[in-house]
DNA sequence: CGGAACCTACCGATCACCAGGGAGCGGGGG
DNA sequence: CCCCCGCTCCCTGGTGATCGGTAGGTTCCG
């Protein structure tokens, strides 16, 4: 009996691909149990593995979690350049589809404020990056000052506090918080808003 | 040698006081490690006893976390009913020199997503609530309209989540973020921004 | 034949929790 | 007044489960 029953003879285009799918389930189960939770264990079952062959892959747990954060840092890294604010917009309706991802770096961003934790200095380091590409964003969007009467470096950690607050509100609750249509309120608001009623519903 | 040294001989006002200095440990434990992560071992040593002395008087680990956030829910019981908005933005003032509470809860809410979480069901409670009352808060002060259009069932969940985005930013990065000054630009642009210029720095 | 991939077996630490006992105090009956 | 009883409080000791990580082997592919 081999152990490469039905994976072996598929092409597989090397540990390359089994990564990623260790990340993937990782990912999974980071956003059920958070970090701390979230057992080696776990995640091999899920990708068919045992705990040791997954750490044949990544030597550490650590090393796990900052796969699973760079996996992050890519997805992201597209829009980071140019970005407008509708288009943010667009993108929380996305995320809405996808409940997993904003579950699992929610649960990791909870976990990164306290003591030690291994996703902190990402965390810090990247809303630092965020909070500087999003007044880039209102700058190109608004200039040097925003209708409401902010500059775009006050305002950016506003509009990351909301994205990152909805998200709390709707995980918590789907159905009495409609994450798109709140954030598109707060965009109306920051925009100076234009007439009375912004909308139906 | 008995165990009550330097206790029994003080005036001690019965276990009610042992289970507050437990939870006070707990609120602590759990800030720098989360509610996972904390171990009942941890907080017993935090208040000088053994991880049985401590079950004596909470069962389970998760009667102390129920205990934990029966005090929260005092904590803030009272300006639930009446508040003021300005108001507000002092008591943001007032939890940023105290930051063990907001780092408890803010680790406990990110943990409270995950799956089968002690916490879930008191926070999903909890922010209904506060949406309720942060709604009427709203009422009182601007009437059926807000300044920026929206009713005040629409604008509670972004002042809420304004709350939390902020408090994690902060958290993570306290020299970065100014906590109080954000949310009262935050306030500005709900109450429709006066005029041009807010403030100083 | 060498290395990547994955296994079995094992380790010490830590976890929440259980079982049972002993010290101290307060109160009620002799 | 004293003594004993029962209750609260907290301890020692132990259990099984699970954790991340180690050691060393085996299989398969190029």
């Amino acid at each position: 009996m081999s152990y490469g029953d039905a994976m072996t003879s598929r092409a597989r285009g090397r540990g390359t691909e089994r990564r990623a799918e260790i990340v993937r389930a990782a990912l999974e189960v980071i956003a059920e149990r958070g970090y701390r939770g979230a057992s080696l264990a776990a995640v091999a079952e899920r990708v068919g593995l045992t705990q040791q062959g997954l750490m044949h892959h990544f030597p550490t747990k650590e090393a796990l979690l900052v796969a699973v954060l760079e996996e992050r840092d890519r997805w992201d890294a597209l829009p980071a350049g140019r970005l407008r604010l509708d288009l943010l917009a667009s993108l929380v309706e996305y995320n809405a589809m996808r409940p997993g991802v904003i579950q699992t770096f929610s649960a990791l961003l909870g976990e990164s404020v306290t003591e030690g934790h291994p996703a902190r200095g990402f965390f810090t380091e990247r809303y630092g990056r965020v909070r500087e590409s999003m007044a880039e964003v209102l700058r190109a969007e608004y200039g040097e000052r925003l209708p409401g009467g902010l500059t775009p470096e006050r305002a950016a950690p506003l509009v990351v506090a909301m994205l990152d607050g909805l998200q709390y509100q709707w995980l918590l609750d789907p159905g009495s918080v409609d994450m798109a249509e709140a954030f598109r309120d707060f965009l109306a608001l920051l925009g100076g808003a234009p007439d009375g009623s912004p909308g139906g519903s």
